[in-house]
DNA sequence: ATCAACAGTTCCGAATTTCTGAACTACGGA
DNA sequence: TCCGTAGTTCAGAAATTCGGAACTGTTGAT
């Protein structure tokens, strides 16, 4: 297995964060993520409710949270531990994630249309 | 030619403004008209400097922008006028845009890399 | 040491999306 | 009407994404 892959603070781009959360099913990861005390292992996140992501297409999910530098991995036993760069990243770009996912969450305070 | 359909304001989603702005070509298209006063014309927004890009990939990053909610175009005789829709979107999203373009301008001030 | 179970990764083909040249539509002026 | 300009649509090649099946690496049991 290759040895995974951390982009270095200075080299993270917003068009990489963008990009990585401009899916649902990563926001949904990684905000249960930003959630989580300990690290989440990658079966732990992936009950959506309304569908259980499958393998393969998880771990892509993490690989690009990871390669955009929205969360670190590493190895711990049989399983992996991810958790999110948030406070590196506000550093960085101040506010971005943070207006990001609240974003995402003025949806869910809103009547469902359709 | 269709009309030109723009979302209202409440069916904005956050996944479509991350995907829009998560491509820097476009980014590099809604920054320069979010400067601009008067609204900008797509052909006055094709050269990127170190590429002109082609009328077909323009009017896509075009439609790409409106259908987001990030832009309103409206046809003025011949040419067609694009202006953002910051004010509205920042009423819906607060802190968003202004967020992500404050990422993208970060990496500007810094040392160029490679 | 060997085996089984489990977490996650890699491979690869199918489906979807993106890109862009060429053809087309819409408008205004002569 | 015919021409030029601004932008859209079409179509097919190229790139990307998705996900099942096979694989890797680790732990624990025998």
């Amino acid at each position: 297995m290759r040895p995974l892959f951390h982009p270095a603070l200075e080299d993270i781009k917003p068009e990489a964060i963008l990009y990585a959360l401009s899916d649902p099913e990563r926001v949904a990861i990684y905000a249960k993520l930003a959630g989580a005390a300990g690290g989440g292992t990658c079966s732990a996140l992936a009950d959506l409710g309304d569908r259980i992501i499958p393998k393969s297409s998880l771990s892509n999910h993490f690989k690009v949270l990871r390669e955009s530098g929205l969360i670190r991995s590493e190895r711990q036993g049989v399983e992996m531990r991810n958790q999110t760069r948030c406070a590196e990243l506000d550093e960085r770009f101040p506010g971005l994630v943070s207006a990001i996912l609240m974003a995402y969450g003025q949806l869910a305070k809103e009547p469902k249309t359709g």
